[in-house]
DNA sequence: GTCTATAACGTGATAGAC
DNA sequence: GTCTATCACGTTATAGAC
Protein backbone atom coordinates (compact mmCIF):
# COMPACT_ATOMS: atom_id res chain seq x y z
CA UNK A 1 0.00 0.00 0.00
CA UNK A 2 2.03 2.49 0.90
CA UNK A 3 5.45 2.82 -1.71
CA UNK A 4 8.44 5.21 -1.18
CA UNK A 5 8.83 7.48 -3.78
CA UNK A 6 12.21 9.22 -4.59
CA UNK A 7 11.27 12.40 -6.17
CA UNK A 8 7.72 12.94 -7.34
CA UNK A 9 7.76 15.75 -9.98
CA UNK A 10 4.31 16.31 -12.12
CA UNK A 11 5.05 18.83 -14.17
CA UNK A 12 9.03 19.19 -14.85
CA UNK A 13 9.49 21.78 -16.23
CA UNK A 14 7.03 24.35 -14.34
CA UNK A 15 8.92 23.06 -11.06
CA UNK A 16 11.84 24.24 -12.23
CA UNK A 17 10.38 27.90 -12.85
CA UNK A 18 8.72 27.72 -9.92
CA UNK A 19 12.30 27.23 -8.27
CA UNK A 20 13.99 30.33 -9.75
CA UNK A 21 11.53 32.59 -8.40
CA UNK A 22 12.41 34.46 -5.97
CA UNK A 23 10.75 33.26 -2.76
CA UNK A 24 10.37 29.91 -1.34
CA UNK A 25 8.45 27.83 -4.18
CA UNK A 26 5.08 26.55 -4.01
CA UNK A 27 6.17 22.91 -3.61
CA UNK A 28 8.55 23.21 -0.66
CA UNK A 29 5.49 25.44 1.23
CA UNK A 30 3.72 22.46 0.93
CA UNK A 31 6.43 20.03 1.91
CA UNK A 32 6.57 21.97 4.97
CA UNK A 33 3.43 21.94 5.89
CA UNK A 34 2.83 18.51 4.95
CA UNK A 35 5.80 17.72 7.35
CA UNK A 36 4.26 20.00 10.53
CA UNK A 37 0.69 18.49 10.35
CA UNK A 38 1.94 14.80 9.20
CA UNK A 39 4.58 14.87 12.28
CA UNK A 40 2.46 16.33 14.75
CA UNK A 41 -1.05 14.27 13.95
CA UNK A 42 0.10 11.08 12.40
CA UNK A 43 -1.19 10.29 8.88
CA UNK A 44 -4.76 9.06 9.58
CA UNK A 45 -5.76 12.01 11.60
CA UNK A 46 -4.48 14.60 8.87
CA UNK A 47 -6.70 16.71 7.00
CA UNK A 48 -5.12 17.60 3.39
CA UNK A 49 -7.43 20.38 3.87
CA UNK A 50 -4.59 21.56 7.16
CA UNK A 51 -2.09 20.93 5.43
CA UNK A 52 -2.96 23.23 2.44
CA UNK A 53 -4.11 26.13 5.34
CA UNK A 54 -1.12 25.29 7.07
CA UNK A 55 0.46 26.28 3.38
CA UNK A 56 -1.56 29.06 2.48
CA UNK A 57 -2.63 27.55 -0.85
CA UNK A 58 -5.71 26.33 -2.39
CA UNK A 59 -6.69 22.40 -1.74
CA UNK A 60 -6.15 21.77 -5.80
CA UNK A 61 -2.72 22.14 -5.56
CA UNK A 62 -1.50 19.81 -3.12
CA UNK A 63 -2.57 16.89 -5.42
CA UNK A 64 -1.69 18.99 -8.28
CA UNK A 65 2.23 19.09 -6.92
CA UNK A 66 1.95 15.29 -5.35
CA UNK A 67 -1.04 13.38 -6.94
CA UNK A 68 -2.21 12.20 -3.45
CA UNK A 69 -2.03 12.64 0.45
CA UNK A 70 0.06 9.68 0.39
CA UNK A 71 2.40 10.37 -1.85
CA UNK A 72 2.57 13.47 0.36
CA UNK A 73 2.93 11.86 3.56
CA UNK A 74 5.84 8.92 1.93
CA UNK A 75 8.07 12.35 1.60
CA UNK A 76 7.32 12.85 4.50
CA UNK A 77 8.04 9.69 6.17
CA UNK A 78 11.21 9.37 4.62
CA UNK A 79 12.86 12.84 5.45
CA UNK A 80 11.70 11.89 8.87
CA UNK A 81 12.90 9.00 9.40
CA UNK A 82 16.32 9.71 8.06
CA UNK A 83 16.24 12.54 10.72
CA UNK A 84 15.48 9.62 13.17
CA UNK A 85 18.82 7.37 12.01
CA UNK A 86 20.59 10.88 10.94
CA UNK A 87 24.15 11.17 12.82
CA UNK A 88 23.50 7.65 13.86
CA UNK A 89 25.34 5.89 11.18
CA UNK A 90 28.03 8.44 10.82
CA UNK A 91 28.69 8.54 14.38
CA UNK A 92 28.77 4.97 15.26
CA UNK A 93 31.71 4.38 12.69
CA UNK A 94 33.93 7.15 13.64
CA UNK A 95 36.81 5.26 13.32
CA UNK A 96 39.27 6.67 15.50
CA UNK A 97 37.23 7.96 18.79
CA UNK A 98 36.44 5.94 21.85
CA UNK A 99 33.37 4.52 22.94
CA UNK A 100 32.55 7.03 25.53
CA UNK A 101 33.22 9.37 23.47
CA UNK A 102 30.79 8.22 20.03
CA UNK A 103 28.01 7.90 23.01
CA UNK A 104 28.91 11.96 24.13
CA UNK A 105 28.91 12.96 20.55
CA UNK A 106 25.44 10.76 19.63
CA UNK A 107 23.53 11.78 22.66
CA UNK A 108 24.11 15.58 22.19
CA UNK A 109 23.20 15.70 18.99
CA UNK A 110 20.36 13.59 19.49
CA UNK A 111 19.16 15.89 22.01
CA UNK A 112 19.99 18.86 20.05
CA UNK A 113 17.73 17.27 17.38
CA UNK A 114 14.89 16.72 19.17
CA UNK A 115 14.98 20.06 21.23
CA UNK A 116 13.96 21.38 17.63
CA UNK A 117 11.80 18.87 16.65
CA UNK A 118 10.32 17.27 19.44
CA UNK A 119 7.60 15.14 17.82
CA UNK A 120 9.74 12.98 15.37
CA UNK A 121 10.47 9.93 17.59
CA UNK A 122 6.60 9.45 18.52
CA UNK A 123 5.38 10.07 15.19
CA UNK A 124 7.75 7.91 13.37
CA UNK A 125 7.13 4.83 15.89
CA UNK A 126 3.66 5.29 15.64
CA UNK A 127 3.76 5.52 11.90
CA UNK A 128 6.31 1.76 11.96
CA UNK A 129 3.81 0.67 14.33
CA UNK A 130 0.97 1.47 11.69
CA UNK A 131 2.64 0.48 8.95
CA UNK A 132 5.49 -2.24 9.64
CA UNK A 133 5.54 -2.39 6.15
CA UNK A 134 7.41 0.84 5.48
CA UNK A 135 10.60 0.03 6.85
CA UNK A 136 11.35 -3.16 4.99
CA UNK A 137 11.54 -1.25 1.90
CA UNK A 138 14.37 0.81 3.67
CA UNK A 139 17.87 -0.58 3.43
CA UNK A 140 20.74 -0.30 5.98
CA UNK A 141 18.98 -0.27 8.89
CA UNK A 142 19.30 -4.01 9.29
CA UNK A 143 23.41 -3.48 9.55
CA UNK A 144 23.50 -0.18 10.80
CA UNK A 145 23.86 -1.26 14.40
CA UNK A 146 24.97 -4.28 14.07
CA UNK A 147 28.31 -3.98 11.69
CA UNK A 148 28.91 -0.41 13.13
CA UNK A 149 32.76 0.33 14.59
CA UNK A 150 31.10 1.27 17.77
CA UNK A 151 29.42 -2.82 17.95
CA UNK A 152 33.13 -3.51 16.87
CA UNK A 153 34.55 -2.01 20.06
CA UNK A 154 32.39 -2.82 22.39
CA UNK A 155 32.83 -6.59 21.65
CA UNK A 156 36.64 -6.14 21.95
CA UNK A 157 36.62 -4.28 25.00
CA UNK A 158 33.96 -7.45 26.43
CA UNK A 159 37.01 -9.76 24.80
CA UNK A 160 39.39 -7.99 26.61
CA UNK A 161 37.83 -8.21 29.90
CA UNK A 162 37.14 -4.09 29.79
CA UNK A 163 33.22 -4.51 29.89
CA UNK A 164 30.63 -7.33 31.48
CA UNK A 165 29.62 -9.63 28.91
CA UNK A 166 26.14 -8.36 28.20
CA UNK A 167 23.53 -8.18 24.86
CA UNK A 168 25.47 -5.33 22.83
CA UNK A 169 21.00 -4.44 22.02
CA UNK A 170 20.97 -3.77 25.85
CA UNK A 171 23.58 -1.00 25.08
CA UNK A 172 21.82 0.38 22.31
CA UNK A 173 17.80 0.33 24.21
CA UNK A 174 19.56 1.95 27.40
CA UNK A 175 21.35 5.00 24.89
CA UNK A 176 17.69 4.96 23.16
CA UNK A 177 15.78 4.77 26.36
CA UNK A 178 17.51 7.56 28.20
CA UNK A 179 17.40 10.30 25.44
CA UNK A 180 14.88 9.88 22.90
CA UNK A 181 11.98 8.51 25.59
CA UNK A 182 11.85 11.99 27.70
CA UNK A 183 10.62 13.47 23.94
CA UNK A 184 8.69 10.89 23.28
CA UNK A 185 6.71 10.84 26.98
CA UNK A 186 6.91 15.13 27.07
CA UNK A 187 2.94 15.53 26.38
CA UNK A 188 2.57 13.15 29.81
CA UNK A 189 5.19 14.35 31.75
CA UNK A 190 4.50 18.07 31.13
CA UNK A 191 1.16 17.68 32.28
CA UNK A 192 2.33 15.51 35.41
CA UNK A 193 5.34 16.26 36.63
CA UNK A 194 7.17 18.76 35.24
CA UNK A 195 6.26 22.50 35.08
CA UNK A 196 6.37 23.98 31.46
CA UNK A 197 8.36 23.42 28.29
CA UNK A 198 10.95 25.60 29.36
CA UNK A 199 11.65 23.60 32.26
CA UNK A 200 11.40 20.22 30.52
CA UNK A 201 14.28 21.92 27.68
CA UNK A 202 16.66 22.37 30.80
CA UNK A 203 16.35 19.19 31.93
CA UNK A 204 16.70 17.76 28.73
CA UNK A 205 20.05 20.30 27.98
CA UNK A 206 21.46 18.97 31.67
CA UNK A 207 20.73 15.13 30.35
CA UNK A 208 23.61 16.06 27.38
CA UNK A 209 25.84 16.20 30.36
CA UNK A 210 24.30 12.84 32.78
CA UNK A 211 23.07 10.92 30.03
CA UNK A 212 27.02 9.85 29.01
CA UNK A 213 28.06 9.52 32.63
CA UNK A 214 25.07 7.23 33.71
CA UNK A 215 26.23 5.12 30.51
CA UNK A 216 29.42 4.60 31.56
CA UNK A 217 28.19 3.86 35.04
CA UNK A 218 25.88 0.89 33.79
CA UNK A 219 28.11 -0.04 30.89
CA UNK A 220 30.79 -1.11 34.01
CA UNK A 221 27.95 -1.16 36.76
CA UNK A 222 28.29 -5.30 37.12
CA UNK A 223 31.89 -4.98 38.03
CA UNK A 224 31.20 -2.59 40.46
CA UNK A 225 30.59 -2.80 44.14
CA UNK A 226 26.90 -0.48 44.73
CA UNK A 227 27.68 1.49 47.96
CA UNK B 1 -14.41 17.43 22.15
CA UNK B 2 -13.49 14.20 24.11
CA UNK B 3 -15.31 13.85 27.38
CA UNK B 4 -14.85 10.56 29.48
CA UNK B 5 -18.16 8.97 30.68
CA UNK B 6 -18.28 6.55 33.60
CA UNK B 7 -20.19 3.89 32.54
CA UNK B 8 -22.87 4.43 29.64
CA UNK B 9 -25.44 1.89 29.55
CA UNK B 10 -28.31 2.35 26.73
CA UNK B 11 -30.31 -0.24 27.59
CA UNK B 12 -30.05 -1.02 31.34
CA UNK B 13 -32.24 -3.99 31.34
CA UNK B 14 -31.17 -5.63 28.58
CA UNK B 15 -27.89 -5.39 29.69
CA UNK B 16 -28.16 -6.56 32.36
CA UNK B 17 -29.81 -9.72 31.07
CA UNK B 18 -26.99 -10.36 28.26
CA UNK B 19 -24.43 -10.62 31.22
CA UNK B 20 -26.71 -13.05 32.81
CA UNK B 21 -26.70 -15.17 29.62
CA UNK B 22 -23.95 -18.16 29.81
CA UNK B 23 -20.91 -17.10 27.83
CA UNK B 24 -19.56 -13.98 27.35
CA UNK B 25 -21.91 -10.62 26.14
CA UNK B 26 -21.83 -9.27 23.35
CA UNK B 27 -21.21 -5.60 25.16
CA UNK B 28 -17.79 -7.21 26.32
CA UNK B 29 -17.02 -8.77 22.69
CA UNK B 30 -16.87 -5.30 21.80
CA UNK B 31 -15.06 -3.63 24.17
CA UNK B 32 -12.84 -5.98 23.87
CA UNK B 33 -12.43 -6.18 20.16
CA UNK B 34 -12.70 -1.93 20.49
CA UNK B 35 -9.79 -2.65 22.88
CA UNK B 36 -7.44 -4.50 20.31
CA UNK B 37 -8.44 -2.17 17.32
CA UNK B 38 -7.70 1.09 19.51
CA UNK B 39 -4.81 -0.35 20.99
CA UNK B 40 -3.24 -1.48 17.87
CA UNK B 41 -3.99 1.61 15.50
CA UNK B 42 -4.80 4.42 17.24
CA UNK B 43 -8.19 6.67 17.45
CA UNK B 44 -8.07 8.03 13.99
CA UNK B 45 -7.16 5.45 12.01
CA UNK B 46 -9.10 2.48 13.58
CA UNK B 47 -12.15 1.74 12.02
CA UNK B 48 -15.73 0.72 12.98
CA UNK B 49 -16.37 -1.46 11.11
CA UNK B 50 -13.03 -3.13 11.72
CA UNK B 51 -14.07 -3.92 15.33
CA UNK B 52 -17.21 -5.13 14.61
CA UNK B 53 -15.76 -7.78 12.21
CA UNK B 54 -12.99 -8.14 14.72
CA UNK B 55 -15.68 -8.24 17.86
CA UNK B 56 -17.49 -10.86 14.69
CA UNK B 57 -20.96 -8.66 15.30
CA UNK B 58 -22.76 -6.53 13.10
CA UNK B 59 -21.66 -2.54 13.01
CA UNK B 60 -24.99 -1.13 14.01
CA UNK B 61 -24.93 -3.06 17.17
CA UNK B 62 -21.51 -1.02 17.81
CA UNK B 63 -24.05 2.32 17.89
CA UNK B 64 -27.21 0.18 19.60
CA UNK B 65 -24.74 -0.03 22.89
CA UNK B 66 -22.12 2.26 22.72
CA UNK B 67 -23.90 5.57 20.73
CA UNK B 68 -20.57 6.24 18.76
CA UNK B 69 -17.24 5.76 17.87
CA UNK B 70 -16.15 8.44 20.66
CA UNK B 71 -18.02 6.58 23.45
CA UNK B 72 -16.03 4.04 22.78
CA UNK B 73 -12.67 4.80 22.49
CA UNK B 74 -13.33 6.82 26.12
CA UNK B 75 -13.74 3.79 27.32
CA UNK B 76 -10.56 1.90 25.89
CA UNK B 77 -8.44 5.31 26.48
CA UNK B 78 -9.35 5.43 30.03
CA UNK B 79 -9.02 1.37 30.69
CA UNK B 80 -6.24 1.64 28.88
CA UNK B 81 -4.24 5.00 30.70
CA UNK B 82 -4.87 3.13 34.50
CA UNK B 83 -3.28 0.28 32.88
CA UNK B 84 -0.71 2.96 32.32
CA UNK B 85 -0.21 3.71 35.48
CA UNK B 86 -1.46 1.01 37.13
CA UNK B 87 0.99 -0.22 40.30
CA UNK B 88 2.31 2.45 40.21
CA UNK B 89 0.29 4.70 42.83
CA UNK B 90 0.42 1.67 44.96
CA UNK B 91 4.53 0.58 44.54
CA UNK B 92 5.69 4.88 44.47
CA UNK B 93 4.03 4.51 48.00
CA UNK B 94 4.58 1.48 49.99
CA UNK B 95 5.52 2.70 53.21
CA UNK B 96 8.06 -0.17 54.68
CA UNK B 97 10.36 -0.57 51.13
CA UNK B 98 13.32 0.77 50.16
CA UNK B 99 13.91 2.91 47.39
CA UNK B 100 15.97 -0.35 45.55
CA UNK B 101 13.52 -2.32 46.44
CA UNK B 102 10.29 -0.25 44.93
CA UNK B 103 12.43 -0.11 42.06
CA UNK B 104 12.84 -3.51 41.58
CA UNK B 105 8.66 -4.27 42.30
CA UNK B 106 8.15 -1.91 39.44
CA UNK B 107 10.46 -2.51 36.59
CA UNK B 108 9.31 -6.18 37.10
CA UNK B 109 5.57 -5.64 37.43
CA UNK B 110 5.90 -3.28 34.62
CA UNK B 111 8.12 -5.17 32.56
CA UNK B 112 5.09 -8.18 32.75
CA UNK B 113 1.95 -5.72 31.81
CA UNK B 114 4.01 -4.46 28.99
CA UNK B 115 4.99 -8.30 28.04
CA UNK B 116 1.28 -8.97 27.90
CA UNK B 117 0.37 -5.77 26.54
CA UNK B 118 2.78 -4.25 24.61
CA UNK B 119 1.26 -1.52 22.71
CA UNK B 120 -0.34 0.08 25.48
CA UNK B 121 2.55 2.58 26.05
CA UNK B 122 2.69 3.71 22.32
CA UNK B 123 -1.16 4.05 22.32
CA UNK B 124 -1.43 6.44 25.42
CA UNK B 125 1.57 8.37 24.22
CA UNK B 126 -0.07 9.20 20.99
CA UNK B 127 -3.17 9.78 21.97
CA UNK B 128 -2.28 11.97 24.45
CA UNK B 129 -0.31 14.00 21.73
CA UNK B 130 -2.67 14.57 19.83
CA UNK B 131 -5.32 15.79 22.29
CA UNK B 132 -3.84 16.69 25.99
CA UNK B 133 -6.80 17.32 27.00
CA UNK B 134 -7.96 14.09 27.71
CA UNK B 135 -5.24 14.49 30.67
CA UNK B 136 -6.41 17.77 32.47
CA UNK B 137 -9.78 15.67 33.25
CA UNK B 138 -7.85 12.94 34.78
CA UNK B 139 -7.14 13.56 38.60
CA UNK B 140 -4.19 12.17 40.98
CA UNK B 141 -1.62 11.79 37.69
CA UNK B 142 -0.17 15.52 39.19
CA UNK B 143 0.73 14.90 42.37
CA UNK B 144 1.21 10.82 41.49
CA UNK B 145 5.02 11.14 41.54
CA UNK B 146 5.71 14.60 43.27
CA UNK B 147 3.99 13.35 46.42
CA UNK B 148 4.80 9.89 46.86
CA UNK B 149 6.45 8.50 49.05
CA UNK B 150 9.36 7.03 46.92
CA UNK B 151 10.17 10.84 46.40
CA UNK B 152 9.92 11.70 50.33
CA UNK B 153 12.38 8.91 50.98
CA UNK B 154 14.53 9.89 47.43
CA UNK B 155 14.67 13.78 49.06
CA UNK B 156 15.89 12.28 52.40
CA UNK B 157 18.60 10.32 50.70
CA UNK B 158 19.81 13.21 48.96
CA UNK B 159 20.10 15.52 52.34
CA UNK B 160 21.53 12.65 53.90
CA UNK B 161 24.01 12.48 51.13
CA UNK B 162 23.60 9.31 50.50
CA UNK B 163 22.61 10.00 46.95
CA UNK B 164 24.07 13.06 44.82
CA UNK B 165 21.71 16.13 44.35
CA UNK B 166 19.92 15.65 41.06
CA UNK B 167 16.20 16.62 39.85
CA UNK B 168 14.57 13.83 40.90
CA UNK B 169 12.72 13.65 37.48
CA UNK B 170 16.02 12.76 35.90
CA UNK B 171 15.42 9.60 38.16
CA UNK B 172 11.32 9.01 36.48
CA UNK B 173 12.82 9.57 33.42
CA UNK B 174 15.28 7.17 33.20
CA UNK B 175 12.94 4.44 34.99
CA UNK B 176 10.67 4.57 32.38
CA UNK B 177 12.96 5.02 29.54
CA UNK B 178 14.59 2.05 30.49
CA UNK B 179 11.58 0.05 30.98
CA UNK B 180 8.92 1.67 28.67
CA UNK B 181 11.40 2.47 25.51
CA UNK B 182 12.47 -0.92 24.25
CA UNK B 183 8.21 -1.58 24.23
CA UNK B 184 8.08 1.55 22.06
CA UNK B 185 10.25 1.19 19.62
CA UNK B 186 9.76 -2.76 19.51
CA UNK B 187 8.32 -2.37 15.77
CA UNK B 188 11.92 -0.50 14.79
CA UNK B 189 14.08 -2.74 16.75
CA UNK B 190 12.07 -5.74 15.35
CA UNK B 191 13.39 -5.15 12.26
CA UNK B 192 16.83 -3.30 13.40
CA UNK B 193 18.80 -5.24 15.26
CA UNK B 194 16.58 -8.52 16.71
CA UNK B 195 15.53 -11.52 15.42
CA UNK B 196 12.53 -12.19 16.72
CA UNK B 197 9.44 -11.19 19.08
CA UNK B 198 10.76 -14.68 20.87
CA UNK B 199 14.14 -13.06 21.31
CA UNK B 200 12.85 -9.63 22.15
CA UNK B 201 11.06 -11.09 25.12
CA UNK B 202 13.83 -13.34 26.31
CA UNK B 203 15.94 -9.33 26.02
CA UNK B 204 13.39 -8.08 28.45
CA UNK B 205 13.41 -10.71 30.52
CA UNK B 206 16.55 -10.06 31.45
CA UNK B 207 15.89 -6.61 31.85
CA UNK B 208 13.82 -7.13 34.94
CA UNK B 209 16.89 -8.31 36.87
CA UNK B 210 19.39 -5.41 34.60
CA UNK B 211 17.65 -2.22 34.98
CA UNK B 212 17.04 -2.47 39.00
CA UNK B 213 21.05 -3.14 39.06
CA UNK B 214 21.56 -0.39 36.00
CA UNK B 215 19.14 2.57 38.44
CA UNK B 216 21.75 2.02 41.27
CA UNK B 217 24.48 2.52 39.53
CA UNK B 218 23.14 5.36 38.20
CA UNK B 219 22.18 6.81 41.00
CA UNK B 220 25.30 6.65 42.41
CA UNK B 221 27.32 7.29 39.54
CA UNK B 222 28.58 10.96 40.23
CA UNK B 223 30.19 9.73 43.11
CA UNK B 224 31.74 6.81 42.11
CA UNK B 225 34.89 6.89 40.01
CA UNK B 226 34.58 5.23 36.36
CA UNK B 227 37.48 2.80 35.65
C1' DG C 1 0.15 27.58 -11.75
C1' DT C 2 -3.79 28.67 -9.26
C1' DC C 3 -8.39 28.83 -8.38
C1' DT C 4 -13.75 27.22 -7.79
C1' DA C 5 -16.92 23.72 -8.12
C1' DT C 6 -17.90 19.17 -7.89
C1' DA C 7 -17.32 14.32 -8.35
C1' DA C 8 -16.10 9.90 -6.00
C1' DC C 9 -15.43 7.59 -2.06
C1' DG C 10 -15.06 6.02 2.77
C1' DT C 11 -16.95 6.10 7.20
C1' DG C 12 -19.97 6.86 11.24
C1' DA C 13 -24.57 6.61 12.37
C1' DT C 14 -29.54 5.31 11.99
C1' DA C 15 -34.19 3.44 10.35
C1' DG C 16 -36.83 -0.28 10.35
C1' DA C 17 -37.77 -5.29 9.65
C1' DC C 18 -37.37 -9.45 12.24
C1' DG D 1 -30.90 -7.84 20.48
C1' DT D 2 -29.50 -8.43 15.94
C1' DC D 3 -29.60 -7.77 11.31
C1' DT D 4 -29.79 -5.32 6.26
C1' DA D 5 -30.11 -1.31 3.84
C1' DT D 6 -29.36 3.34 3.61
C1' DC D 7 -28.44 8.02 4.92
C1' DA D 8 -25.48 12.03 6.00
C1' DC D 9 -21.30 13.87 6.11
C1' DG D 10 -16.40 14.74 5.77
C1' DT D 11 -12.46 14.05 2.98
C1' DT D 12 -9.63 13.10 -1.02
C1' DA D 13 -9.22 13.81 -5.71
C1' DT D 14 -10.28 15.90 -10.20
C1' DA D 15 -12.44 18.78 -14.02
C1' DG D 16 -12.29 22.88 -16.07
C1' DA D 17 -12.17 28.03 -16.16
C1' DC D 18 -8.83 31.63 -15.82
Amino acid sequence: MINFIQGFNPVQGNKMKAKLSKDISTEEKIKHAARVIFTRKGYAAARTRDIAAEAGINLALLNYYFRSKEKLFELVMMENFEQFIKGIRTLLNEEETSLETKIENLVASYIELLTRQPDIPLFVLHEIRANPKILVRRIGVKDLFEKSVFMKQFRSAVRQKKLPAIHPVHVLMNLMGLTIFPFVAAPLLLHAVIGDQKEFLALMAQRKKLIPMWMKAMMYAPRLPIP
